[in-house]
DNA sequence: GATGAATGAGTGTTCATTCAT
DNA sequence: AATGAATGAACACTCATTCAT
């Protein structure tokens, strides 16, 4: 769990039936479907229920406010993309760094266009909202999982872990989001990945040079 | 200019008279205090016009709706900013590569880190708004003066300057995005921008190694 | 039922309770008064849903804009009048047409004098709408009534039925609209319907003479 | 002149000069033109300021509040119908009654559908207004021409002559008015017109019969 | 528990009118 | 006299949230 999620922001409740986890999911979709289709601006708490097929008064119980609903979809993503990342991560224990920072390009590029809209749709509706815990937590989680990674690599030569992971999945991350923001194609995007790899593998062997 | 705007985001006059000029400036100040303060979500046109002093018609008679303000707010902050990056990518013109670019890295980092709050504010701001056709403007003006830049270095190596520049600048744009957005302390900001540096001089000189 | 609203006009939703009808009763009741009192320009949602003693949110539940409303009020006032224009015109069936004319000079004139504000403020409130929808379902509807009627005559005498009845509603309803717009007094207008009957019974038995 | 103007919808002054009169022509033109392509809702005085060429500052030289300008706008309206009512009543004088009536029909009805946009228009304008006045002023001296006119029929009658002249005149306009808002074509047009001129004649001639 | 009708504060926007230039 | 920028009250309409059923 990303957990530190702040008081005002959780949901009410946790799920604790089938029942309720599957409204929760049918919740979540309609929020993301209308938030790719509309944007935040557009999404109202009548929509989303209407649409997830469950009266408002219910989504209420699930959600003490419109933010915790968005508060909750963005931690929910951000979950499933730390754990993609934590099992590319624990995948390539012992390999050589610079393979292990191929590979975490790789998964985290394919998460994020996998599904583009929908990545688009949170980048956006992630702004308006107190989410430095959200932030934080997925950061921390992240980084662990990557200087773990790093500390096992077969060539590691005991440079400052801690700094050298922040500065690639800084630069990981927000080369990913930026290509967003350009609206790159296919091929830009490809190539700038390409182009990524090659960058991060040739920083990790700077000492070595 | 940052020119492209859509039609409908245009202001509706350009200030012709010193009076409207400071008219439009207090304007944009309020705007940006407001946006740093509160967020976007609790900006209303009725407190930027109170802010700024003047009445919410008069307002109106620059922007046609809110919107075309935060548009405007965010095509003049870019415009400033993409000055800037065209400044340094004159004066660089000649030098080592290695030197452009952590010229290019120093501007742009000073820049977005010289007022914090307005920075994270614009972030964010863009964020709600067809703002596709000012990232693209930017974007196209900054490729524009960093490949100008490369081409003239003298330790060019001949390589493919279009996907260099978009790397280099794809990364180091969104690499500070992102440390403002996973809020950084002063120290680490600082140890990132220096490992950026040592990255972006190793990918440049890649070629040559 | 007049019921060929442009989609626009339409209310939301049609009251499927008791206390929903209620509410619809005490919202139209709010716009007429509203509307004698101080006429449509001053008429605002807020007021009508205050004297309703409803929010506006729930005037707008009903209605999805304030024309619509109005088109309501309207819709409403005519269907209770070509009801008992209809009634009238069943009663007469198979009398002489003269006195058919009589009768149904008397019902309108006295549907439109009865409450002569109510009356004025439709006339009035009408006018900036897109209400040609609603005037010719009420012309057709009165049509049809009449022309069943007069071809039910018992010295129908087998003049061009249409234009006969054309002819005669259109004077009669013109006439009473123009006494009221000319603001005629009690035996002025009284004067007016003696006359209007003569006339038309004239017309009728112009044939015969 | 229709003279009885309410204090308050008075112009703020006459036009006393060749200039002033030509601009009061524009604002006329410009404020018929707009309410003919939108409707009094969407008349603006700066809307009709631009169009007629001048400033807005002007047209509050002439018309202290727009409904002044809407009502002198009907009233220049009024008193050209009028003056084209008193012609046809001069020209009419010692003619037989049924032709008196005939032509009196004939010319209100030309002028009213000669630009029926522009009557429709009006007919429309003069509703949100404070139009009793003007309305009284037209009937009272249409009603005169046409009683002096009746009163010098060479079939006179003798009998009441206001009466007559009220009903005849209040019939007529009505039916006019009710023949534009019930929308009617051309050719059902005419054939109203010609069974009015049969109601009227057989109006008149009915002490005779 | 679930529902969805009702609430009403809040917002973007318009436009008649004024008045400094 | 003429201008048109500035004003700000006013209004239609939305939507997060509540709560009676």
């Amino acid at each position: 769990m990303i957990s530190s999620a702040p008081q005002a922001l959780k949901p009410r409740k946790r799920p604790q039936q089938r029942r309720a986890s599957a409204t929760l999911d049918a919740i979540f979709e309609a929020t993301i479907q209308l938030l790719v289709k509309n944007g935040l601006s557009q999404l109202t708490t009548t929509r989303v229920a209407e649409r997830a097929g469950v009266s408002v008064g219910t989504m209420y119980q699930y959600f003490p406010h419109k933010q915790a609903l968005i508060y909750a979809v963005n931690e929910r993503y951000l979950e499933l993309l730390a754990e993609r990342i934590e099992a590319t991560c624990r995948e390539c224990q012992g390999n050589r760094s610079g393979d292990m920072i191929e590979a975490l390009i790789e998964t985290y590029w394919k998460a994020k266009t996998d599904k583009p809209d929908v990545t688009r749709a949170l980048y956006r509706s992630v702004v308006e909202m107190d989410n430095e815990a959200l932030i934080s937590a997925f950061a921390a989680r992240t980084d662990a999982a990557v200087t773990t990674m790093l500390a096992s690599a077969s060539d590691n030569d005991g440079s400052d872990a801690r700094s050298n992971t922040r500065t690639l999945v800084t630069i990981i991350f927000g080369a990913v989001r930026n290509s967003f923001e350009r609206g790159h194609s296919g091929d830009v995007a490809e190539d700038l990945r390409r182009q990524l790899v090659i960058m991060c593998r040739g920083y990790l062997e700077r000492h070595v040079r």
